[in-house]
DNA sequence: CCAAATATCTTGCTATGCAATACATAATAT
DNA sequence: ATATTATGTATTGCATAGCAAGATATTTGG
């Protein structure tokens, strides 16, 4: 099978193109139902719901969306375990999600109707 | 509304990001319902589906994808009217376009579950 | 005290979307 | 004839995100 194999070598390349923004919004997702959380539980969360995320791509997300506006974070020095960064959901990240969710649906339809064969 | 602006601002950035990789999966599916068809046509079918790709999108793409070896292309002389670049699916195309669905929808399966709040 | 686990951050590379621009040919109007 | 518009394809340069690899720091267990 060596069609099979440069198809799936494709695939590979493409697989991390279609996660752009994508994450973004699994992020915000993530945030909005949950008050709070830090970095590796945002990552043991997106496994469990079967998106696995690494380091070098969660943390530089989780920086450029606090930067922008969209989360809000703070650290927590417990007693007793790690320093960890909290972030939450800010009022801006709220209708950035809302708008995400939107083109996302918007996107979806657009999909669907193309694969029906759309003229 | 200045929040909102800001918002606004954040989403237009994240939505050409988000569109990498969602336009091979939509091209590659327009072509698998359809035998053959050229670069206006396509552009103008994808915006009929409400997906608006601008040529400087669009070329790239379908020149990469048959260099790839996703798509065939052959130009067309015709008699009366201008040549056309004709592309079609190529059977690793569809072997990559049927991986690109089964990602796309488990990704869009994922994202469900985080929304639904899993733990 | 050393190793493993927990937790975050940075660098360098690769790849795509897109505005702008360019180029060529066919049809239409003047 | 010739200028203009419409049709059609291609390229350049910039901005940006994903990700492998590696760095750093603290806590806990042997």
């Amino acid at each position: 099978m060596d069609e099979m194999d440069a198809a799936m070598a494709l695939v590979e390349k493409w697989r991390s193109q279609s996660r752009k923004g994508f994450l973004d919004l699994c992020a915000l997702s993530l945030l909005a139902s949950r008050e709070e959380s830090y970095g590796l539980d945002i990552m043991e969360t997106l496994s469990r719901a079967g998106l696995e995320v690494s380091e070098g791509t969660l943390y530089p997300l989780l920086a450029r969306m606090t930067r922008e506006g969209s989360l809000a974070s703070s650290w927590s020095t417990p007693e007793t375990g790690h320093p960890r960064k909290y972030y939450r959901l800010s009022p801006t990240g709220q209708l950035v999600l809302a708008a995400m969710r939107e083109e996302f649906e918007r996107n979806a339809a657009a999909l669907r109707r193309i694969e029906g064969g759309t003229r």
